[in-house]
DNA sequence: ACGCCCGCCTGTAAGC
DNA sequence: TGCTTACAGGCGGGCG
């Protein structure tokens, strides 16, 4: 799915294209896309005729604010996308939800595996009501925190990289393309233990998370063979062609020329290389 | 508290 | 060619 990178670029694309603007309707074909409310029209009345006032992102998660102490949550799980369409356009297939704009104009959740949600919560108990945003872990672009308190953090846990940097609790964004290649940056295997590093190991994988997530982003996000990320727009991103690990086993190690291994670790797949991640 | 497995879904590719 | 299996960027729950 879409990792931080992708959702941010959405974000900054929604920003410029969506926020602003009143809803005059919403459609909703499929509930499982807003199963936590009862009934479609539970959904849609509380959009119908609100506006999109602003617009934040923590981790995955993209946060409308509606006003009314109002916010519209969106999270696009493993395949779903945001794309912003003229009224007249043709309706791609597994297309959730519709929403139309008074200006004209529509923005589409589309989501093949239905593992993606939209609800509206109010705002004051969203943390109380959703209780995955509430354990968010911070946020390595909008919420920085000091490297020595994140050395703590690393410090206070025994458990192996690759599992901390995908546990959303921990540090929000991060999904299996950035954590592989994070770990790559950072010259860090995915099964070294959190309470093992040396603080200049902690600086290099906090600088790693921060740059690698910064030119991912520049490069709006990875489009991979299955094109399931598109922007709002429909427009890939091509931070896929600097993948230096996700993907690559067999092919060279771009900084030893060792050759990249991919193996199973906790039920999915991992690319690193055995020479240079320690 | 942690690691591991499953289920949730559809679509595609690889394997037989 | 056609069927079966594995796998895919996520996440929550249950189990030992």
């Amino acid at each position: 799915m879409p990792e931080l990178p992708e959702v941010e670029t959405i974000r900054r694309d929604l920003e410029r294209e969506v926020v602003g603007r009143k809803i005059r309707s919403v459609d909703v074909h499929e509930m499982r896309s807003i199963r936590r409310h009862p009934h479609k029209k539970h959904f849609s009345s509380k959009l119908e005729g609100r506006k999109l006032v602003s617009l934040r992102r923590r981790g995955k998660y993209l946060l409308f604010d509606l006003g009314d102490d109002e916010v519209l949550v969106v999270h696009l799980g493993m395949s779903g996308q945001l794309r912003k369409v003229p009224t007249s356009a043709e309706m791609a297939p597994n297309t959730r939800v519709v929403i139309t704009f008074t200006q004209g104009g529509q923005l589409r959740f589309i989501d093949p595996r239905m593992f993606g949600e939209m609800f509206v919560t109010a705002a004051d108990t969203l943390t109380d009501e959703v209780p995955e945003l509430a354990e968010l872990g911070f946020d390595p672009l909008e919420e920085p925190i000091p490297w020595v308190e994140f050395a703590a953090r690393l410090q206070g846990r025994r458990a192996k990289l690759k599992t901390l940097l995908l546990d959303q609790r921990f540090i929000a964004g991060l999904g299996n393309i950035y954590a592989d290649e994070i770990l790559f940056e950072a010259g860090l295997r995915y099964d070294r233990r959190s309470d093992t590093l040396s603080s200049q190991e902690v600086r290099r994988l906090y600088r790693a998370i921060v740059e690698v997530l910064h030119d991912a982003i520049k490069h709006r996000g990875s489009t991979l063979a299955d094109a399931q990320y598109v922007d709002l727009e429909g427009s890939h991103g091509s931070y896929q062609d600097l993948h230096r690990v996700y993907g690559r086993d067999g092919q060279p190690c771009p900084r030893c020329r060792h050759v990249i291994e991919k193996v199973k670790f906790s039920g999915r797949s991992s690319w690193y290389c055995p020479q240079c991640q320690v």
